[in-house]
DNA sequence: CATGAATGAGAATTCATTCAT
DNA sequence: AATGAATGAATTCTCATTCAT
């Protein structure tokens, strides 16, 4: 084929994209150049035009999708102020969990857990962005929740972390539904969700 | 190396612990049947006189990773029964989270996660024997404090599930701790997760 | 780089320059497009357009490279008439000396032996052009040497191989001359050569 | 093809030889692992249980291929003692002119000339081992002639090196003997070397 | 049973060459 | 004329698998 040329600068985006379908599938080791290249419509070659190898792509790759799954996550959660403190942690919630539920934030998900073990920086990376930062936001609800008097009393972060803990964790889960005893309807897991977190969270009615 | 004269059993269970953590630190595609042989202390071509090939390999490490944690978790959670129930819980939790905590059990769920999407028969398998039957058990002992009037009357398998994922994603935190916003010593994080756990569940006092 | 308003002729010598510092770095093989292209500071398809491919680049560079040694040495050699023909032969000795140290000739040699086996038309014109024309100035010396009675009679042709035998290796030993022994100074290498061959050359004194 | 067994120390030395051929003809770049697998009848990863890349590989060959010389040269040079001084350089010089226009020692040193130069260790090697030692045992047969009264007084080494660079530039030219005009016979080049070289050594005739 | 040298298909990487701009 | 992104064939290197010993 002759050397086609879009505009340039969406070939590495189509690349890593493609790196993201196959890495997701494959894992690092186990996705092959050639079937990135085919998915990007590139030639195998033009991925090194890109990346010196598959190690940098594979980062890259990471990189991106999480700079990306943060650009997603800061429209989605930008919030409404005149609620109660529940209504709020409720429609952070609800969109939180549709979010993870993406197959976008699933497939990273599972490549941070299997994968990013041998590139701590990138493992940190995702910690610092992606993991605090989400739970510095919910934390920030939790404790408004306090300071109104609608949650108890209760160390916001550590509740954060329990609310991250419960949605992570089912959202894994979701990827084989039936399997892990999860309700059909996504819905429902979430609304059980809800309601064991902010049990937990709310005072105790006298 | 002269062949060895062991009992003859043992060679597939050293083959098989040397492929746990050969698969466990750098994945199915990612390790190298050389490797494995030699921290196994065994020719290459021993490995394929036990097992077919990589896959199989790899399949019956899980499988038996599985029976194996199933073991150690029966002699771990015999229960002692003249005890109020949340005490009863509360050691189990020890308990699960020591479990869940040992570097065999986090290689484990790191392999579940990362790479047995593409073995649903293992999935299920896992999915089954592991988190299904654990959560039988959380659930029956939540099911006897609600009969007890000592929880609050929900659905003990929900509940249980709740508890599953807050212990399950403390645990994956806990290989990064640091990063992951994690207290230092492992016994606080045990007593915030038992606290907010327990919150959710007891009565409310009136 | 935009376009570049030079003369046009300068660029396939700018190119051909290049071709000669990688080609003379790394040998025909291991020598590639991209640097050369980058050392002349040209895009990589302009090679293209002055030369069909790598080998004919390669070829054509041998060529002029010769070529210019040629003129070089032309001018170099342009000789005085008057002297004895020994101080002739000192002279011709000294620049020959000169020239074949210049970097540019120790390429070049390094180039034709390594490489020219492969091109035998262009080792034919190298052996005429440089090496036999270089003979016969030195043979019509010693040849006016014997007439005058002032060296011995001998095979001028011979002598004069002789002469470019010594010559050449030393030249070549003194690309690395502390490894192979040579003194630290070139003017006594220099010295040393002519001793030893105008010993040989020069009659029997009775 | 299924894995054959000769006797196991071969391999290594067949690969070396099968090296030492296209690394001869094409140079370290030009030459295909491929083609040295198949001369070497050999599939392409054996050569990758013995060297560790094709670099190692070229090194090794070099190592090897002047180790081997070392010895033939070593048994070539063994000399007689009973003769006078002249008659010894003379079979000295026979036996090296032959050595030196082995095929193997051609492509020895048109690999030296046009490969070494990135190899500064080998290059070192080589010349301590192979210039360096032949020249010392050609100036320790001069100063016997020096001491003997039949040489003409000189630096023995200074001597020792005209010879070899007369030698050397003399093989090589061999290698293409019609277009560096040399005689036909490698007996007259030989005779002629021998004649310049005495010539010039020779106590004058009072 | 056990070995490990040997295999060769397959994957990563390189780079001469092309061609739309 | 000049560019340099793109190509893909060619090459190096890897590693699961086989099998003679």
């Amino acid at each position: 084929m002759s050397p086609s040329r879009r505009k340039p600068e969406v070939r590495p985006l189509e690349i890593l994209e493609a790196a993201f379908h196959e890495f997701g599938e494959h894992g690092l080791a186990g996705a092959r150049l050639d079937d990135i290249a085919r998915r990007a419509n590139v030639a195998k070659g033009t991925i090194y035009l890109y990346f010196p190898n598959k190690d940098a792509l594979f980062r890259e790759m990471i990189h991106s999708t999480i700079i990306e799954s943060l650009a997603s996550a800061e429209t989605t959660m930008a919030s409404a102020d005149d609620e109660d403190t529940e209504a709020l942690l409720r429609l952070l919630a609800t969109r939180w969990w549709h979010l993870l539920r993406t197959p976008r934030m699933r497939t990273l998900l599972r490549l941070v857990q299997g994968e990013l073990h041998r590139f701590p920086d990138l493992m940190a990376f995702y910690a610092d962005s992606v993991t605090a930062r989400g739970r510095r936001l919910a934390a920030s609800i939790v404790e408004r929740g306090i300071a109104r008097g609608e949650f108890r009393d209760t160390d916001p972060l550590i509740a954060a972390r329990m609310f991250q803990g419960l949605w992570l964790s089912h959202a894994m889960w979701t990827e084989h539904a039936a399997l892990f005893g999860l309700p059909d309807t996504d819905d429902t897991v979430l609304a059980e969700l809800l309601d064991f977190f902010l049990t937990a969270l709310r005072r105790p009615t006298a």
